[in-house]
DNA sequence: TTCCCGCCAAATGTATACAGTATCCCGTGT
DNA sequence: ACACGGGATACTGTATACATTTGGCGGGAA
């Protein structure tokens, strides 16, 4: 009897791989805002038919990461109202997320996925990489992720995360920006290896008010301009 | 021109339909954990094709409020850490939610239809009618809800809410914890009327602590069944 | 020239047909 | 009697056909 036996991987349905393939793609800002999302037109592009699309982007919308204009989907343009939404919801989820990660980060193996991440983060910002930077950005994420074990509460995380994820690709163009983010992860990091959860959530908040403060400056948001979104 | 002008009530997808009334039927507890939740069957039920049937599943596993079973969906059986875990995140969120209603609540009118579902639990829980109660209760939360400005914490609210909703039926025929529960509504309201947002926190807080205690003391949850939730 | 009415095209919402797979039952062999 | 195998059944996953609605474009009349 083996200590943990994965279910055999079992072909992924073709709705989760549009599912990934959307979020992917909207996450990393692939997609822009504005879009039309069109039932025929990815189905033609995905090769596959507009059922898995269909099912695809009501899961989306009912996770608030495309909006639905009534009859078709779009991808929301985040006002600075939706910014700040946002951003409450993450100071109130990810420090705490955090200060668990930092509570079971038992060992030093448990960490690693987190350093190598911050390693990769390091060296994106010095080849001033900015895809790269995004991408082990969003890995920091996944690897300190893995060590919370409330998975409602990863949900979370990973759910409000991603709604300003494509933001990213704007404000960490700047490379004092990435500079301010980098000395936040390292922060977040800190706090994982000394297993201080407070020290971690701390560095949490710090990390989410500079970011939140880039994307105001960085991006021309304008505060009316209405965004359908859920 | 008129202040807000409600989108005109285009008749609903079925999609929609079908979506809102499993929701409401998990909420309630008319469909039971463990419930296999077939698509034929329920098509042949709300007198619909599977296709709508199928998306509104995928969006409720998308929620969390049903697991995907590899291939098939079914309720989910919740064990004493799926509890933790919920109301983990409900200690998050709901504080700071309530805490922004007491502050938008300017005038007496926004605040009735709170009074009205406090009236209506004071008035279920002397009849001792157990279902009215639970309706009163999620009438509170629904009316100091649309109070909060922020759309997606709200959505997170109700959605982490509605994952044990369907408990409430078992604990709330006790009279005591009824009781309990009542007084806790009461410090809220009275919060909310003060637009006290401090007050109004800690009362959410306090209330979220007995809800809980109540339902581990009266619910007997195997802590060790895997429930698959996703 | 402008406005209005009607038709057409395209996209969504729904249903159904088809394919693949897992499960269960029954029969047969040992 | 029990175990193994084969087939049938029932369910999901996907595609496609059909209906319905929406938006635009053009033609005709004022």
């Amino acid at each position: 009897m083996v200590a943990s036996l994965n279910p055999v991987e079992r072909p992924l349905a073709l709705g989760d791989q549009v599912y990934r393939s959307l979020r992917a793609n909207l996450r990393n800002g692939k997609i822009l805002p504005g879009y039309p999302l069109q039932e025929v037109q990815l189905a033609a592009q995905l090769g596959v038919s507009r059922t898995p699309v269909r099912e695809a982007l009501t899961r989306l919308a009912s996770e608030g990461l495309v909006s639905s204009d009534g009859r078709s989907f779009s991808v929301p343009a985040l006002t600075l109202q939706n910014v700040d939404d946002i951003y409450e919801v993450r100071f109130l989820v990810e420090p705490e997320a955090v200060r668990h990660a930092a509570e079971q980060a038992n060992d030093r193996a448990a960490l690693a996925p987190v350093m190598q991440a911050l390693d990769a983060s390091v060296a994106a910002h010095k080849a001033a990489n900015n895809d790269a930077f995004v991408d082990a950005n969003a890995l920091f994420r996944s690897a300190w992720l893995v060590l919370v074990p409330n998975r409602r509460l990863v949900h979370a995380v990973e759910l409000y995360a991603d709604h300003v994820q494509h933001l990213r690709a704007l404000t960490l163009g700047n490379a004092r920006v990435r500079n301010l983010v980098l000395r936040g992860l390292k922060r977040i990091a800190a706090g994982l290896a000394a297993r201080d959860g407070d020290a971690a959530a701390l560095a949490m908040r710090g990390h989410l008010t500079e970011a939140k403060r880039a994307f105001i400056a960085a991006v021309g948001l304008d505060r009316g301009k209405p965004s359908k979104s859920t």
